[in-house]
DNA sequence: CCTTGTGTTCTCCG
DNA sequence: CCGGAGAACACAAG
């Protein structure tokens, strides 16, 4: 479920939380979950050991993110990459005080027993406990022994630019985007011009900017160009301020579970009136994913 | 029961 | 190399 704003919210709440804290004890319930990514990746004892003995008594030092992978920067250069893929997150429970928990995905955030069935491994910090779940398996966490191990896989290699970076500019998106021959919604699905942007977001950011998602990306004009960068950032910049507009992703225990008030306009709207003409919205397959639009005002 | 859908990304074909 | 289909897997809902 997460894309980049709900990862932004879970990277900021875990700053907030796992920060400075010694790692006293690591259970890997899964191997395949730090043996590797890709689809074919197999269980690895071998990498199970190295997780568990690199990690425990290290420190965190620092959360940053990529795209949609998190990072984790522990003493002695050694990293951790974590992606959540659909299902995955991070929950952490301290030992004492406020209760905050975090994540990506808000049907177990409300089953507060942990761990649980799809917790597939257990980071016991000084202060409190962090768990990673992930009910349909496709997540990972890596661990990286030195700077330049990370380096040398370059995990990050096939992912364009961060959309809120300032290296993120129309030239630079109106250049690319002439070099594609897939529709503008798969392009933007792809990550390889620009980072961070799944299913929601797409179609939130094409609607926003009166783009149909069925356009070919190397035939917008000048002007869509102009008007769906701004709008990506914009609406990432919105949904991060808002905690993440799809999903319940850093919160403290005690708040509405219920909460997850999508500020969406057509995502999971199809058959609904369009917010702008009042004219049903359509849904399509593009790329085996649902694609909600406005066929009246989407040109 | 079976079918369909799910916020991601990698791999395999053509 | 490129683009699209299917796969990795586990559910919930209809």
């Amino acid at each position: 479920m997460p894309e980049l704003p709900e990862v932004e919210n879970l990277r900021s709440g875990l700053e907030k939380t796992i920060l400075n804290q010694g790692i006293l004890k690591v259970e890997v319930r899964k191997p395949k979950l730090v043996s590797g990514r890709g689809t074919l990746r197999t269980a690895s004892s071998k990498k199970v050991k190295e997780f568990i003995q690199g990690t425990t008594g290290e420190k965190f030092i620092a959360v940053e993110r990529r795209a949609k992978n998190l990072i984790f920067k522990l003493s002695h250069d050694k990293i951790l990459i974590a992606h959540l893929k659909m299902t995955g997150q991070f929950v952490y429970l301290p030992k004492t005080g406020k209760k905050s928990v975090m994540g990506g995905h808000p049907i177990e955030i409300s089953e507060t027993t942990l761990p649980n069935k799809h917790t597939h491994i257990t980071f016991h910090l000084q202060s409190g406990t962090l768990y990673f779940n992930d009910t349909r398996m496709f997540g990972y966490v890596l661990y990286y022994p030195s700077l330049e191990s990370f380096e040398k896989e370059n995990h990050f290699e096939k992912l364009g630019l961060e959309p809120l970076e300032k290296s993120f500019t129309v030239k630079y998106f109106t250049e690319s985007l002439k070099t594609k021959k897939s529709k503008i919604k798969s392009v933007l699905l792809s990550q390889d011009i620009v980072t961070g942007v799944g299913n929601i977001y797409a179609d939130e950011s094409l609607f926003e900017s009166g783009i149909l998602p069925t356009r070919n990306a190397s035939s917008l004009t000048k002007d869509e160009v102009e008007k769906l960068h701004s709008a990506i950032i914009r609406i990432l910049k919105q949904a991060i301020k808002a905690g993440g507009s799809s999903v319940a992703t850093y919160r403290l225990l005690d708040e509405s579970r219920g909460n997850y008030a999508r500020q969406h306009k057509v995502y999971g709207k199809a058959g609904l009136n369009c917010p702008r003409c009042h004219h049903p919205l359509q849904k399509i397959l593009i790329q085996t994913r649902t694609t909600v639009f406005c066929p009246r005002c989407q040109k």
